[in-house]
DNA sequence: TATTTTCCATACGCTACCGTATGCTTTTCC
DNA sequence: GGAAAAGCATACGGTAGCGTATGGAAAATA
């Protein structure tokens, strides 16, 4: 009956403003939730993410989940809310334009997306679209989500010199392959991955 | 208490042979049970996949599910493999070397994983792919269907006159972007899609 | 037709959830 | 320091699902 898990250090919840802050403290909880919840759904998808498991990696019960939300759903908005406003501050910082370097960029945006150290956004993302498939409100973010991307990348090949419909095509490219090649199993196809993924890299950004 | 689903005619139980057949009609019945799987899994996805839920939708109970298969994970397993099957006999139909008219046939591969009337063999598929991120035995089962249509696919790029580098780099784009557009939600992006998909068809087969 | 085999329904115990109700404990504020 | 609010634990009823046990109906076989 022990709760094996060492109680999760409040470590982002701060603020603990001696004044007469109207919301002192309460208010940062939420995303603690939030936080542990996008971590759970990209280990389990959106299938696993329940309140009674997601209470227990917290090291609390799920009374304390229904004081901060008011049922499942209200969370699931919250990490929909949450995961789509770090994807748009992401994807501006990385298409922040330095003229002149605007192919360099959309390589490394290409880059970012399948490094293995992003392994874990790529899950959650994958969860979400999945999620996406059955659920409205998370297709809503998906495309607001898709649509901001595609726009940012567009950008960046009419920076690059390409026509509109040019630039549009490519950027549509550029993540269908992102999110494609996160989606299969090709390991084994080739023993010179870094060399595949390059020439499919300058396939969708030279000219 | 009264069954709302009509029985579904044994349309495909055929085969009554009178004579001294050792299984005259219980050998199909499993194929039932897989197809309507399938049809369900493209529906709500694996974790919609649940016995109680398919013998409604087959008219019966799970009393005669359990006669069939051992345990869920035994129809799982059947799910797998007739997919498994169904996959590679389509791509070896799909890429059925035409000398000459290698980049049309792939052309036609590109345009068919993306036609509406595929929709719900696309559904099958990320229902899959999804499933695969969190079990070993659908991972393998992705693994091989991959590596198998990307053989496939670069044999006919090879063909076409490329490199057996490039094919592949060009056998993996042309995949990663099929279902990574099947992925994204661009509807809205443009109001010439067509013509989009056109250019980026073109971009993966042309030189 | 009688008997065996095939196939399915019903009923059961069990587990994992959801959401609510009701207190207990800790913090906040005066 | 004491009242009030915040934060969490415990217990409850309810649903959905898995797999088993067992009996009944339907078909094959003798």
């Amino acid at each position: 009956m022990e709760n094996k898990a060492v109680k999760s250090t409040p470590d982002i919840a701060g603020a603990k403003t001696t004044g007469r802050a109207r919301t002192p403290r309460t208010q940062l909880d939420p995303e603690r939730w939030v936080i542990a919840a996008i971590d759970v759904l990209a280990r389990e998808g959106i299938a696993g993410l329940r309140v009674e498991v997601l209470a227990k990696r917290c090291g609390v019960t799920k009374g304390s989940f229904y004081w901060h939300f008011k049922d499942r759903q209200a969370l699931l908005d919250a990490v929909l809310d949450h995961w789509k406003l770090g994807r748009i501050r992401d994807i501006e910082k990385t298409t922040a334009v330095t003229p002149g370097q605007e192919r360099e960029q959309l390589h490394y945006a290409i880059e970012v997306y399948g490094a293995s150290r992003n392994r874990k956004g790529m899950e959650i993302e994958l969860a979400i679209r999945d999620w996406a498939r059955h659920d409205a409100r998370a297709a809503a973010v998906v495309e607001s989500v898709d649509l901001y991307r595609l726009e940012c990348t567009r950008k960046l090949f009419v920076a690059a010199g390409m026509s509109d419909a040019e630039a549009k095509s490519r950027s549509l490219l550029l993540y269908a392959c992102v999110f494609g090649l996160s989606l299969m199993h090709y390991n084994h196809f080739d023993d010179n991955l870094p060399d595949l993924k390059q020439r499919i890299a300058e396939r969708i950004v030279a000219n």
